[in-house]
DNA sequence: GCATTATGGATATTTTTTATCTTTAATTAA
DNA sequence: TTAATTAAAGATAAAAAATATCCATAATGC
């Protein structure tokens, strides 16, 4: 396996759980929540690495966590105000993913750094592709991601999907 | 430093290397080769890791190389035909960012394989926006490379850079 | 044939990602 | 107030990938 047949550009499987998270918590009604393990078994993976993940989508304002009994999560503002890049940005991070290290200043015919005005094309190039991608993400918003996920499943399956949110929710009286 | 304070979407260094070292190619004569060793010299980065990056380009047809006394590295192909894409291809591979697992088929109320007809919404998204960041990518040439990257040299540097090229680069006769 | 230069494979090192566990803090109900 | 429940935070471990180097081999020109 040859070093080509990776991409460096990548997003973590992080963002993958995080998103079906998200897209989980906005079928909940509004009086409801999601402890942490139920979330992890409705979307088949290990809960105490999901639970990093609800921990950073807490933090980024984008889920609100309750503790105690009758505690989970729930949607933190309205699906519609939720986009892609916001839940690929609070795991991931939003650092730029070319890391410019200024070769212009390196070797025997580098410039010295007070010659160096503007950003290397190279990395300017990066940043304007990168802001068209994270455009893209931004438009996308948590209503349109779950409507694309629900496309193929089944009228059975849906109800089954409501049923388990009815067995599983922490419901607030 | 917490995991968000990263991004996963990021470009190996070996994107810079060798975008720097296609624009230093474009500054040749035709009839001129650069050793490895005076690439490395010039862009200052260590020789033999380099080597990998050249080897890259080599096989993906945007560098040429020439064993032997007076061998080395020229463009392929004319430098209008070279973006900054196909270098990052070349050495970062072009296999998507995202990674779908196919939660849709995990967990408690996972789908059949059979039911899952179109990619998730998800992935799709994340397609499209890669997309964008290749056009993007794509749009930009190595000649538009060449005059970014030399838009902040002075004459005076560029005067030495191209006697370094002189005394540096192999000529066929 | 000999010197030179790239190639390919093997390997080592470091960094990042992935994953888990344990302790602590918060919340609710009895 | 106490007990049960649940998330947060930190430490740590294991696996994977990126980064870096070396060596033997193949090609090229003199």
């Amino acid at each position: 396996m040859t070093r080509a047949d990776f991409s460096d550009m990548k997003i973590g499987k992080g963002v993958e759980w995080a998103a079906h998270s998200c897209a989980l918590l906005a079928l909940l009604p509004a009086n409801a929540a999601l402890a942490l393990e139920a979330l992890a078994d409705f979307i088949g993976v290990p809960s105490p690495y999901l639970a990093k993940q609800m921990q950073l989508l807490s933090k980024a304002g984008i889920v609100k966590a309750k503790r105690g009994v009758a505690g989970g999560y729930k949607l933190a503002r309205l699906p519609e105000t939720i986009s892609l890049w916001d839940i690929t940005g609070a795991i991931d991070g939003t650092t730029p993913s070319f890391r410019c290290t200024e070769i212009r200043q390196k070797g025997s015919c580098g410039a010295s750094s007070d010659e160096v005005l503007t950003a290397c094309k190279i990395a300017a190039s990066f940043k304007h592709a990168e802001d068209k991608f994270r455009q893209e993400l931004n438009n996308v918003k948590l209503p349109e991601l779950v409507a694309g996920i629900a496309q193929d499943v089944s009228d059975q399956r849906k109800s089954r999907i409501k049923t388990w949110i009815e067995q599983n929710a922490a419901f607030s009286t």
